[in-house]
DNA sequence: GATGAATGAGCATTCATTCAT
DNA sequence: GATGAATGAATGCTCATTCAT
């Protein structure tokens, strides 16, 4: 019945200090931040986490265990064509990244980081696994006829996230100069969220279709 | 002949202060970061810039300097079509990108930051700077029929300058992936000078042009 | 038995803050002098008081919670006459002024500064406190005909406390000037303080006595 | 024709420091602030005056050198009794303590250092000077048998000097007590000197007058 | 004679972490 | 298991002073 409160706690902490963590980046955020933000003692970072890099790990962690899933299903789905799979794959990207902004902005900071830790290896084997992912579909279009050769994976992996992140990162900017400011919130990314996937359909579309 | 030594310290300082600031972050490089690599007395930051805040701002201001210059003279070139226009701006976005490489993943860092402070001023006057460009060649483009309408300029700002930072920030993934771990660093760059550069005129010319 | 080691530790830090201050000056003395001296860590002082500034504050709260007290029960005495209170009152003054010569040194420093922090606020009550001490004595005095008319009680209050900090301040000067330099330290206070005493009480006398 | 400017300059050095010493104390005024204060280049004060804490010296030595000079011709005047001495001296003290107002405040500050520097010597001359005054007049005053013998002279000295650095610290203060906020400064000063003179004369008079 | 540049020492404060309880 | 107390190291910054010109 009761679950354990520690790791309620320790859910609780990962939450806040992945939020900080995204705002002000790494170092500007303390531990007694993350401690008063959390409301938790300050000692209890070390002790559930042992350190504050060890905390930033296990932020990344998390996120590690959830990556593909659903996509392999489309994979899988004999039914679909090749564009509608990329199509269902840019909408899945499109959709997680909207729905795990705070994680996003923080794996921005963590690859300009670039530094040896664990952390980059799980950045790596999410950009593996999209970068895969994009390779069987292409792959399977190419044989099918449907998809130019010479598709140039990686950059276009880079765009899609490159997008993506720069759309995010000056969202602010985004809705002053289409002058959006009356919208609410949850409008607004809901309006960003459509445009950032058309656009990067309509990319993703005319680089690999063949030309008839 | 003898430049003032003092100018070149200031510069020097400023030139460190850049590349560490963007390999490690501003709250993470210490002023005696700085001071030591740049060969200077710590107390010359704070004599200098007045503080290390202000030493950043400085950074912005020197490169706030400098933007569009020899781009605004191609868009008066009457010679040159719309779509070569395009084609200068990218080739000029991608070569002065490449040139400024750690002012670049600094601006990103600052970017993703979004306090308010002097320094975002810098960064809004750039992305306009970008923005109000393309903004003429689209419409000039859109006048003689070379283009479609409805183009949302944002985005594709957003694609461009993404696309760069994502390419620039994973290049170490991207050379991995490609098995170009044999080419020097000059060459590396080189060649991912010219596989950007191509990406993104190939993505706007097919998003801009009006299908025959 | 065993008092918590922390209240002695914060305690001990008040004091030896105390005697550095008054003796060398708010500004003259750094944190490490205080936390060398009280033989604890320097950042004991940020976490017990928050500041430098805040441990001198209180400093000052720690006297302002005895002020009066004893005096109190002095002029409620029916038994005693207007200038018997008076004489208590001063013989009280002078006895708290020699037990807290270190404080007493501190005040005087900061009635200097004339800042307006906390710390004026508690010097502002300790001399109202004295005030109106005096003042209800004379209007009783007054009243029974023994006291003069027209009595300027802040000038008063201004020599009480004027004279017996030039004394302490001076008083080696005091020493050498009355030849007293065989005296203990022990002897020569208590000199110093009857002397004090005395001449406050004639001086408050003869201003205060109606001439037969 | 031309006054040495370096003259001028020093001496508005002077006149600025000791300002800023009386106002924030020694160690809480920077060089910075008495160079900018006075309008002077940094490096002039240790390039004039060796040191900051030189600079003090000079201040004080300024001041010893005009250490009793109208005084002594009034003692040397015979027709005067010794009470009407006694009052020319308490007059001209009154007045020179108001005329030197900053000056007197940061003697008060530095007698609480009490360190061991031409300043306390300068200081010791100047009450010392006071005190053999006051003694050569009580002496004639004792044997034209116009003053009680057994005078406590230094006492005397620190009520006289110590009433009027309390009555000045603490002016807002006698101020606000006495209601007199709708005074001018100008008047209020004039108010105030003529209350302490008057205060110290009684004090005087009545502790070495003879009771008939 | 006068000064901008430069320096090393010191400042108060905050940091992540450890430890005794 | 959980935490207040405590620590040493590092932080950005200011200081009085010196020096080359």
């Amino acid at each position: 019945m009761t679950e354990h409160q520690s790791t309620d706690k320790r859910g609780h902490i990962l939450e806040v200090a992945q939020q900080l963590f995204a705002k002000n980046g790494f170092t500007a955020t303390s531990v007694r931040d993350i401690a008063k933000e959390a409301g938790v003692n300050i000692a209890m970072i070390s002790y559930y986490f042992g350190s504050k890099e060890k905390l930033l790990e296990a932020i990344f962690l998390a996120h590690s265990e959830v990556v593909g899933l659903q996509i392999k299903s489309v994979l899988q789905n004999d039914q679909l064509t090749p564009m509608e799979k990329l199509e269902k794959l840019l909408d899945g990207f499109v959709e997680k990244y909207f729905s795990q902004q705070s994680f996003h902005r923080l794996a921005q900071r963590m690859q300009l980081r670039n530094t040896d830790s664990p952390i980059m290896k799980v950045l790596h084997e999410m950009k593996q696994s999209n970068l895969d992912l994009l390779r069987q579909i292409v792959s399977e279009g190419q044989k099918k006829g449907d998809f130019k050769k010479n598709i140039d994976i990686p950059l276009l992996t880079a765009t899609m996230l490159g997008t993506a992140n720069q759309l995010m990162t000056t969202k602010a900017f985004y809705k002053e100069v289409n002058k959006l400011e009356s919208l609410s919130e949850e409008a607004f990314q809901k309006h960003l969220k459509k445009k950032l996937s058309l656009h990067l359909k309509s990319i993703f579309k005319v680089l690999l279709k063949h030309e008839p």
